[in-house]
DNA sequence: CTTGACCTTGACGCTGGGTCAACCCTCCAT
DNA sequence: ATGGAGGGTTGACCCAGCGTCAAGGTCAAG
C-alpha cells in the first residue's frame, strides 16, 4: 500500500495535485488507515498517470474523465475539439503579440499614427505642450469611440490647418488655457472662429452628419469648459452670435435664440 | 459628469471591469454623488482607454500601472519582457499541441509505441485480454518511472519471446489469473521459470543493474500478488528454490535461505 | 521523549473579471 | 403618494489548476 506522497512520486505529480483530483472527483477517494491517511494501490498509480498524460497534452481536467471513458471515436473527436481550442488560443496570443509590437513601434498609447502626426503638426506650429495634451486626450476618446472615422476626421483637420486663419487661431489658443475669464483676447478668438465658421457654412461643410454620438460631443465640450476659465465665456460669446458647441459647432436656429 | 456605466460605454469596457480596476487600484476611486454613485469626468475615460489599450496588447493588469508611468526607455524594456512571456506561452501551447497530436496518433494513453507493439505480440500469441490488461498497467507505471529505459527493456522482452519456453510460459500464464491458489499448474509455471532463469544466469544476464528503484519493483510485485490468488504461492515455490521476485528475479544468497 | 518528516483539513492567492444577490436611487405614470 | 421599471451600489462566490501557508495529528528513529 502507498501513501499519498508515494503515489504522487510514482506518477510524477505533486501531493497537492492528487488531492485536487480527489476534490474534483477525477480520482476516487481511496480508503484510509486507522490514522486517517489515504492508502493507495497500484491501480491508483495507473489512473493517475493516465490523467497526467491527458492533462499534459492540454486536455482540461474537466474533460479528462470523459476522454478516459471514451471509445476510440469519441476520443478522436474530443481530441480534435481540444486541439481546435489550443489553436484558437495560440492565434489569440499571436494577435496579442502583434498588437503589442505595434504599441512598441510608436502608436503612442491608444492613438493611431494619423493623430500622432496631426499633433506633431500642431507642435510644429508652436502650440504649447499643455494645449497639445488636452487635444491628445480628446483624440484618445474620439479614436476609441469611432475608430473607423478617425482617419477621415483627421484629414479634415489637416485641411483646416491649410487656412492661415486656423493657424492663427491655434497660435492664440496655444496659451489660452491660462487666460482669465475676462481676457479680451477671447473676443479675438471668437472673431476668428466666426469667420472660419461662416466660410465653412458657405462651403457647405457644416451640418453634415459626422456619425458621432451627441452626448459624446457634449462630454468633449464639457471637458474643454472645465480645462480653462475662459472657455465658458468663449462659448457664451459664440452663442450670442448664433453658434453653439465646440467639438462640433452648429448654427443655432433663429427661433431658439430668444 | 458620468455614471459608471457611461464611463464604461465610452471606454468600451464593462461596468464590472471598471470596478475591478478600482479594487486593484489601477483606476483611482472617483468622488460619489449624494446617493453614493461614483461620478467620473473625461479624464477617467482617457485613463481607462489607456489601461484597456495596454491590457488588450497583452500587458498583465499588474504591470499596466508601471508602463503608464514609465518613460520611453522603461516602456520599451517592459514591452520586450512581456513579449518574451507571450512567446514562451505560445511555444508552450505549441508543445502541448504536438503532444496532443501524438496522443491522438495512437500512443494509446501513456504508452510508447514499443510497448503497444509488445502487447500486440503477446495478444498474437493468444494471451488473454485480462492478462494483457494487467501487463499494460504495469508497463504504464514502468514507462512513467523510467521513460529513458523503456525501449531497451522492451527490446529484452522481445528477445525473451524468441525462446519457445517463454512462449509456453505466457500461454500458461494467460489464464493463470483465475487459477485457485493450489492449482497444480502453478508448479509447472515455476518449473519453466526456473529453467529460463538458470539459462539467463548462465548467459550472465542476471544481476546487472537495471536502473529501476527497488521499492518500485516491490510495488509491481505486490500488484501481481494482489491480482491473482495463485501468485503468492508461485513466488513462494520459487523462493524455496532460491529465487526471489517477479518483476526482477534474483538469486537468493545461500546464507539467507535458512 | 524528542525530533523531524510526513500526513490531515482548511483557506487564501493568482488572472480577469462573470454572475448572482440583496438592496438603494431616480424617474415616470397613475 | 405610490408602485413599477430600470438604473445604480456593495458584497460574495465562481472559473483552472493548483501553490503555499496554517495549525495540528501521526509515525519511525535516535
Amino acid at each position: 500500500m502507498l501513501t499519498i506522497s508515494q503515489l504522487a512520486t510514482y506518477a510524477g505529480v505533486t501531493v497537492r495535485a492528487v488531492r485536487h483530483y480527489h476534490r474534483i472527483r477525477l480520482l476516487p477517494e481511496p480508503g484510509r488507515d486507522r490514522s486517517g491517511y489515504r492508502t493507495y494501490d497500484a491501480g491508483a498509480v495507473v489512473r493517475l498517470i493516465r490523467i497526467r498524460t491527458l492533462a499534459d497534452a492540454g486536455v482540461p481536467l474537466a474533460r479528462v474523465q470523459e476522454l478516459l471513458d471514451a471509445g476510440p471515436e469519441e476520443f478522436a473527436g474530443g481530441v480534435q475539439e481540444i486541439d481546435k481550442d489550443l489553436r484558437a488560443e495560440i492565434r489569440r496570443l499571436q494577435g496579442t503579440r502583434s498588437r503589442l509590437a505595434r504599441l512598441a513601434a510608436g502608436e503612442h498609447l491608444a492613438l493611431p499614427q494619423s493623430v500622432v502626426d496631426y499633433l506633431d503638426r500642431l507642435r510644429g506650429l508652436g502650440v504649447e505642450e499643455q494645449y497639445i495634451d488636452m487635444e491628445r486626450d480628446a483624440w484618445i476618446m474620439i479614436a476609441a469611440q469611432v475608430p473607423h472615422l478617425i482617419d477621415s476626421v483627421i484629414a479634415k483637420k489637416h485641411e483646416e490647418l491649410d487656412d492661415p486663419d486656423t493657424v492663427k487661431l491655434y497660435s492664440l489658443l496655444s496659451g489660452a488655457l491660462d487666460w482669465p475669464a475676462h481676457d479680451p483676447r477671447i473676443v479675438e478668438v471668437a472673431d476668428i472662429m466666426e469667420r472660419l465658421m461662416i466660410r465653412a457654412v458657405e462651403a457647405g461643410e457644416v451640418g453634415t452628419e459626422d456619425g458621432i454620438d451627441d452626448r459624446f460631443v457634449d462630454l468633449l465640450d464639457s471637458t474643454m469648459v472645465e480645462s480653462s476659465p475662459g472657455a465658458a465665456r468663449l462659448l457664451a460669446i459664440l452663442e450670442e452670435r448664433g453658434w453653439r458647441g465646440w467639438t462640433r459647432i452648429e448654427r443655432v436656429p433663429a427661433e431658439r435664440l430668444k
